[in-house]
RNA sequence: GGGCGUAUAGCUCAGCGGAAGAGCACUCGGUUUACACCCGAGCGGUCGCAGGUUCAAAUCCUGCUGCGCCCA
C-alpha cells in the first residue's frame, strides 16, 4: 500500500487566496526566464505582438479579455513545445499624449508654445518616465506570460527608425504625396484627423431654409451649418430639375455679404433633399469641395484652425457656435429665414479623442496613396494566406480594404515621429532616409505623423526591421493577431497593408482572431457617464486573476458580444474554490502521479468512465483552441471538473479508496492522473491556481512548461460508461424519491434492491449504497415504499423502509407527471410512425431511433400505469 | 439613407434540419469529516410575428417588427 506522503496534506493551505500568492508566483516566472524567447532554438516558432496599448492608457475590460486570450493561445503553444514569443510595448498614442503633457502644463499656466518644441517634447518624455505605461503592471498582475526583454515603444530609435525607412519608401513609391483637400478637423486639439478618428453620432440641429437673391430669380437652400454661408461660392442644381433650369449660368446675390455667386448645374445634387438647391462651401465641406472642384469655384475660408470666424464684419471673432444663430438672426432681420426646423437631426462627426465636434476644413496635408497597398491587404484574406476568425467578419474586412480613401497620416501636433521632408529656400522638396542628412539651411516639415502609422509597422519593427535580425527571421509572419472587431480597421487593415508591403508581399499574421466588446448585464456599453463600468482592477483583488481571466474567456463567443456582471466574476471564483478544494481532497486521500496508471484490466468502471472522459476532453479543448471558440473551451473544461470529476468521480473514488488495498491504490493512481492532465489543460486559462495545484499533485518544475496533454490512445470502453450511466440514473432516481418522501438527504434508509444483477450493475452495489445514502435491510426489513427504475439492461426495484408514513399524495403526482409525460411521448411517436411518408423517406436510423422511443414509452407507460393502480387510496 | 448582425427559460447566452440546453437567478431540503464560494432535489420555454420549402423546421427561404453595430 502506498505511503500516503505527508506534506502533500499540509502542502496546501486550506483555501485559495490568489491575492496572497499572485504577484509571487509571477514574478517567479519571470526570474526563471519561461516567458523570454530564443529565437535559435529549433523549436517551432509561435508568436503574437501585444496591440499596443496607449502610453496614457490603464488596464480596461476589453484589455483584460484581449489579454486572457492571447495569454492563452501563447501558454498553450509553449506547452505544446512551440518557441513561443509574446512581444509586450505601447503607443506614443500622440493627440492623447499631448493633451495630457499639455493639461498638465496649463495648471502651471504654460503653454507647450511657452516651452517651445524641443522642451516640450523632453517634458513629454519625462511625464513619460513618471506616469506612462501604468498598464505594463496591471498586465503583470493579470499573469501575461509576456516576454518583457524585448518590450518596445513606438517613439524608440529602433522603431523611429524603421518609421522613416518606410515613409522613405513609400514616398520614393510613390505613394504618399502631399495635397491641398478638405480634411477632418479638431478645432479643439488642432489638428488632422483621418476619417476613422472621427465617430458619428446623431445630434439635435436645426434645417435652416434660406433665401438667397430676391424676386422671381431668388432661390431657396437650405443648411445645417448657416454660419458657412458666409463661405459660399455658388448654388448648385440638378441639371435635369425643371425648377431651376432658367436659373443655371445666372447670378444671385448671397446675403450679408453683398457678393454674387454662380447658380451651377451638378448631377450630384439629390433633387429631393430639401428644396433641391445646395449652397455650395468649397472650404468647409468635402461635397461642396468637389463640386467646386468641377466648377472651377474659388474657395473661402471663414474659420481659423480654432472654429473662430475669420471675416465678415460683425460675425468676425466669433465661435462657429455663436456665429450660427447670429448669422440666422441677421438672416431673418432681413426677411430671408423661408423655414427653420428644430431640433433636427442629423449625423455630427466628432473626435475620438476628445469628442469636440469636427469641422471639415480646408488644408495642405500628407497622405498615403492606399489603394495598391489596400488591395495586397484584402487579397491576403482573400487568398486565404490570413485567416479571420470568426469567418463572417472577413466580409467587414474586405467592406472597408476595398472601398479604402487616401489616408490622411500629418498631424499639427510636436508629439510623433516628424516628418522627413525638408524644404529648400525655393520650395524644393527632399524626402530623407535614416543616415541621410537634408541640405543645410533647408527646413524640416513641421508635421507629425498619425500614431497609426508607426502602429500600422508593429509586427515587423518590434522584432528588429528594418533590420534583418534573428527574431524578424524567426517569428515574422506572427502567428496570430488578437482584438476587438472595433477595431478591426485600425489594425488588422493598416498593420496588413504595411506589412505586405514592406516585407515582400509576405502578411503580417497568419490568423486574426476577433473578440467581441465587453457590456454590461444588460447588453449595454459600458460607459463612464453611464455609470456601469466594471474596472477589471477591482475584480482581480476581489476574486483573484483567474476567477476575472475564466469569466472574460468563458463569455467569448465568436463574433458576439460579451455581457458582465458581479455574479459571473463570483461563479468563476467558486470554480476556482471548487477545483482547490478537489485537489486538495485527492491529496489528502494520497492521490499521486508517482505510481503510473495500472492496465485498463486493472480499473473499474469508474476509472475508465473517468479516463475516457478525459481522453474525450482533451481532444475537445484541442480542436476549441484551435477554432478559437474560447467559451466553449471554458464550458468543456468547467463541466468535466465539476459535474463529472467532482461529482460523479471523487464519490466513487471514496468507495474505491474504502475498500483499501490494490483497489485504493489504483485509485489514487487514477485520481493523480486526471488532476495532472485537467490542471494542464486548465492551465492556459488560469494559470495561477493551477501552478500551486500541479505543483502539489505532481512534484514538477511549473506547470508552465509542463507538456500540453495529449489523448491516450486507448478506445473508449462503452460499456463502462453504460453502467456509470446506469449507476447515476439509478441514484438519482432513488434520491428523486427521497426528496419526494421528504427524507433528509444525509440520513441512512434501509433498501432492498433487485433486479441489479440483470441491469448489470452488480459491481456497483456498494456505490449505489453510498451514493444514495442507503443500508443493507436487517432480517426483519419491512418496505414502506418502493420505486422501479427502468434501465437499458432491466429494471430495477428499490424497496424501502421509510419507517413512518409513506407521502401517497407525493408519489402519485410524481408518476402522473411521468405518466403525462410518456404518453404525449408516445403519442409523438406513434403519430410519426403512423405516416407513411415519414416511414418511407426518413432515413433508416432515423425511422429506428423513433421506434424504439415508441415501445420504451408504451412500456414505461404500462409500468407507471400498474403502479398508480397499486397505489393505496388517499 | 445604405449595408451587416441578432431575436431561444426571469437574466446572459449555446444549439442552426430529425426527442428544447448551460451558467446565474428562483423554490424545497440539508452540520452527508474536500468544498455552504457547498451538497441533493426541483420549478421554468407554442425557440419575436406572419407566410413558405420539407416526411420532419428553433434550425432553411420570404416578408414584417424590435434591438444592436458599421458606413454615409
Amino acid at each position: 500500500m502506498t505511503e500516503t506522503p505527508a506534506q502533500q496534506t499540509t502542502d496546501l493551505p486550506q483555501a485559495w487566496e490568489p491575492a496572497a500568492v499572485e504577484a509571487e508566483l509571477y514574478q517567479g516566472w519571470v526570474d526563471a526566464g519561461y516567458f523570454t524567447a530564443d529565437p535559435d532554438s529549433d523549436k517551432p516558432p509561435f508568436c503574437i505582438v501585444l496591440p499596443p496599448p496607449n502610453v496614457t492608457g490603464s488596464l480596461h475590460m476589453g484589455h483584460a479579455l484581449n489579454h486572457t486570450v492571447m495569454d492563452a493561445l501563447t501558454r498553450r503553444r509553449r506547452m505544446q513545445g512551440h518557441e513561443a514569443l509574446w512581444l509586450p510595448g505601447m503607443d506614443h498614442a500622440g493627440i492623447a499624449t499631448q493633451n495630457v503633457v499639455e493639461r498638465q502644463l496649463a495648471s502651471e499656466g504654460l503653454s507647450r508654445h511657452d516651452l517651445g518644441r524641443e522642451k516640450f517634447i523632453a517634458r513629454v518624455w519625462e511625464w513619460k518616465a513618471e506616469y506612462g505605461g501604468r498598464i505594463l503592471d496591471q498586465m503583470r498582475r493579470l499573469g501575461d506570460g509576456i516576454d518583457w526583454t524585448r518590450e518596445r515603444f513606438t517613439m524608440d530609435d529602433g522603431l523611429s527608425r524603421a518609421v522613416q525607412t518606410i515613409f522613405k519608401k513609400l514616398y520614393d513609391d510613390g505613394l504618399i504625396y502631399r495635397a491641398e483637400r478638405i480634411i477632418n478637423w479638431c478645432p479643439r486639439c488642432r489638428t488632422a484627423l483621418s476619417d476613422i478618428e472621427v465617430e458619428h453620432s446623431d445630434d439635435d440641429g436645426e434645417l435652416v431654409s434660406i433665401r438667397y437673391g430676391s424676386g422671381a430669380d431668388s432661390i431657396v437652400v437650405a443648411t445645417t451649418r448657416a454660419e458657412t454661408m458666409l463661405g459660399d461660392t455658388a448654388v448648385a442644381v440638378h441639371p435635369d430639375d425643371e425648377r431651376y433650369r432658367h436659373l443655371i449660368g445666372t447670378e444671385v446675390e448671397l446675403p450679408l455679404t453683398g457678393r454674387r455667386i454662380p447658380i451651377v448645374a451638378d448631377a450630384h445634387v439629390d433633387p429631393e433633399f430639401g428644396t433641391g438647391a445646395v449652397k455650395v462651401t468649397p472650404a468647409h465641406d468635402p461635397n461642396d469641395f468637389e463640386i467646386g472642384r468641377r466648377h472651377d469655384l474659388p474657395a473661402i475660408t471663414v474659420m481659423d484652425e480654432t472654429g473662430v470666424i475669420t471675416a465678415h464684419g460683425p460675425f468676425e471673432g466669433l465661435d462657429r457656435f455663436e456665429a450660427r444663430p447670429a448669422v440666422v438672426a441677421a438672416l431673418r432681420a432681413e426677411g430671408r429665414i423661408v423655414a427653420e426646423k428644430r431640433p433636427y437631426v442629423h449625423a455630427v462627426g466628432h473626435c475620438s479623442r476628445c469628442d469636440t465636434v469636427v469641422e471639415p476644413r480646408l488644408s495642405l496635408q500628407w497622405w498615403v496613396k492606399v489603394e495598391p497597398l489596400a488591395r495586397a491587404a484584402g487579397d491576403a484574406v482573400r487568398d486565404g494566406r490570413t485567416k479571420v476568425h470568426p469567418p463572417e467578419l472577413a466580409k467587414r474586412y474586405f467592406d472597408w480594404v476595398d472601398n479604402m480613401h487616401d489616408w490622411t497620416i500629418s498631424r499639427q501636433l510636436w508629439w510623433g515621429h516628424r516628418i522627413p521632408v525638408w524644404y529648400g529656400p525655393d520650395g524644393e522638396t527632399v524626402c530623407v532616409g535614416p543616415d541621410e542628412q537634408p541640405p543645410a539651411g533647408w527646413t524640416q516639415d513641421p508635421d507629425v505623423l498619425d500614431t497609426w502609422f508607426s502602429s500600422a509597422l508593429w509586427p515587423f519593427s518590434t522584432l528588429g526591421w528594418p533590420e534583418k535580425t534573428a527574431d524578424l527571421g524567426r517569428f515574422y509572419p506572427t502567428s496570430v493577431l488578437s482584438t476587438g472587431y472595433d477595431i478591426l480597421f485600425f489594425w488588422v487593415a493598416r498593420m496588413m497593408m504595411f506589412g505586405l508591403y514592406a516585407m515582400d508581399g509576405v502578411q503580417p499574421f497568419d490568423h486574426v482572431y476577433l473578440h467581441g466588446l465587453i457590456r454590461d448585464a444588460q447588453g449595454k456599453k459600458m460607459s463612464k457617464s453611464r455609470g456601469n463600468v466594471i474596472d477589471p482592477l477591482d475584480w482581480l483583488d476581489r476574486y483573484g486573476a483567474d476567477a476575472c481571466r475564466f469569466t472574460l474567456a468563458r463569455g467569448a463567443n465568436p463574433g458576439s458580444d460579451m455581457a458582465l456582471a458581479e455574479e459571473w466574476a463570483a461563479g468563476s471564483r467558486n470554480f476556482n474554490t471548487k477545483l482547490w478544494n478537489a485537489t486538495r481532497f485527492a491529496l489528502m486521500n494520497g492521490a499521486t502521479t508517482a505510481t503510473p496508471v495500472p492496465d485498463r484490466a486493472e480499473l473499474t468502471d469508474a476509472d475508465r468512465w473517468i479516463l475516457d472522459g478525459l481522453d474525450a476532453l482533451v481532444s475537445e479543448v484541442d480542436e476549441l483552441f484551435d477554432g478559437f471558440q474560447f467559451a466553449k473551451l471554458c464550458d468543456a473544461l468547467y463541466h468535466y471538473t465539476w459535474d463529472e470529476f467532482c461529482d460523479w468521480y471523487l464519490e466513487l473514488a471514496k468507495v474505491q479508496i474504502a475498500a483499501g488495498g490494490a483497489r485504493a491504490d489504483a485509485t489514487r493512481a487514477v485520481l493523480g492522473h486526471v488532476l495532472d492532465v485537467l490542471l494542464r489543460l486548465l492551465h492556459p486559462v488560469i494559470p495561477f491556481i493551477t501552478e500551486v495545484l500541479w505543483k502539489a499533485v505532481t512534484g514538477g518544475e511549473s506547470v508552465v512548461i509542463a507538456t500540453w496533454p495529449s489523448a491516450s490512445g486507448s478506445s473508449a470502453d462503452s460499456s463502462a460508461r453504460t453502467r456509470i450511466e446506469g449507476v447515476q440514473k439509478l441514484v438519482t432516481e432513488i434520491r428523486r424519491f427521497r426528496a419526494d418522501q421528504g427524507v433528509k438527504p444525509g440520513q441512512r434508509v434501509t433498501a432492498r434492491l433487485s433486479g441489479v444483477d440483470d441491469a448489470d450493475l452488480s459491481d456497483h452495489a456498494a456505490a449505489i449504497a453510498a451514493l444514495a445514502r442507503l443500508q443493507s435491510p436487517a432480517a426483519e426489513f419491512a418496505a414502506s415504499a418502493s420505486l422501479e427504475v427502468a434501465l437499458p439492461g432491466g429494471t430495477v426495484v428499490v424497496e424501502l423502509d421509510l419507517s413512518g408514513t409513506v407521502d401517497v399524495g407525493a408519489e402519485r403526482k410524481r408518476l402522473t407527471k411521468d405518466l403525462t409525460a410518456a404518453e404525449k411521448e408516445l403519442a409523438q411517436c406513434e403519430a410519426k410512425l403512423g405516416n407513411p411518408k415519414f416511414t418511407d423517406k426518413a432515413p433508416d436510423d432515423v425511422v429506428a431511433k423513433v421506434r424504439t422511443r415508441r415501445d420504451t414509452a408504451a412500456a414505461d407507460i404500462e409500468r407507471i400505469k400498474a403502479r398508480l393502480a397499486a397505489l393505496p387510496a388517499g
